[in-house]
DNA sequence: CTTCATGTAACTTCATATGTTACATGATAG
DNA sequence: CTATCATGTAACATATGAAGTTACATGAAG
């Protein structure tokens, strides 16, 4: 089955605007995506009807952040976009009146309500500020490898 | 996205099948899953393979169960469909250059990790017998329960 | 050798994420 | 005021993969 990116996306996207004041139209932030500014309006409608992000019109306009970075989690962004499907796979019927199907569906339904219920958990102890904070040591310790690399 | 519910089918066929003596026929199968008996062959091709199913052609030919079913996990099903995606979401690059994607792509990848981790885990706890135990015990409380609906 | 059943390729259908075009709306610069 | 810039959104195109269907080859039983 295809794989839903929109998550990664706009995480990408947001974690983006953390590292330099904005604003940012979506035409640059596509080009960092590499792909169409329609794409990036489309997953960041859904935050900005939260309130997680603002948009302005015209010249000097675009995207800005507009939340705590510390108080939104991943799950509150998987949220905005829809709370889409988190799983692949699932029973061929819920409902079933059919007994064989009854304890299939349950034995799944067990499983794939803990494995679901997991990755809200997980995704609900990360914050975006958590996420940007890393990015932040992520690039620090390129720059101390960059220099030894080139000058040691 | 569009659900994978092969898994579902195929353990659905297989408790179908624990239930009487075969063989059973494809079309058989497919009238009781309300589907097309070339996708009943198609399903069950993989555990032809790994030898938990056999099939026979000609006059009394068909499915029957080849295994011992307090031996087989519904994650050995699972793996005998070819081990398809578990989640419905994933990261948009895996191996990125970008640094923010990498960021991005570890707190993700560390709660879709745990998430299939878990799913697998729980699936491997789960033998055929114990659904087919289980489909028993659903079949004899019904019973009980028509009875007394329909006498008490 | 006819019938039945599986094995499999090829095609159609359907859902959905993603990409693209087109245009309306509104804000700013001049 | 008007030209430009940027978002908002509808509409359409593309791609992927599960599921359904048709067609036919293979092989076993009567």
């Amino acid at each position: 089955m295809k794989r839903d990116s929109r998550l990664s996306g706009v995480l990408h996207v947001l974690l983006h605007m953390a590292q330099q004041p904005g604003p940012f139209t979506s035409e640059t932030l596509a080009k960092a995506m590499d792909t169409n500014p329609v794409v990036i309006r489309r997953i960041m409608a859904g935050l900005r009807e939260l309130g997680y992000v603002h948009a302005e019109k015209g010249h000097g306009g675009g995207w800005t952040l507009a939340c705590d970075l510390s108080k939104v989690t991943l799950r509150d962004i998987y949220a905005a976009l829809g709370s889409p499907s988190l799983l692949a796979m699932g029973n061929r019927t819920e409902a079933p009146g059919c007994l064989v199907e009854q304890a299939v569906n349950a034995a799944l339904g067990q499983a794939f309500g803990d494995a679901e219920a997991l990755l809200l958990a997980r995704l609900g102890e990360v914050t975006l500020a958590m996420l940007s904070e890393d990015l932040r040591k992520r690039i620090g310790s390129r720059k101390i490898h960059d220099i030894s690399a080139h000058r040691a």
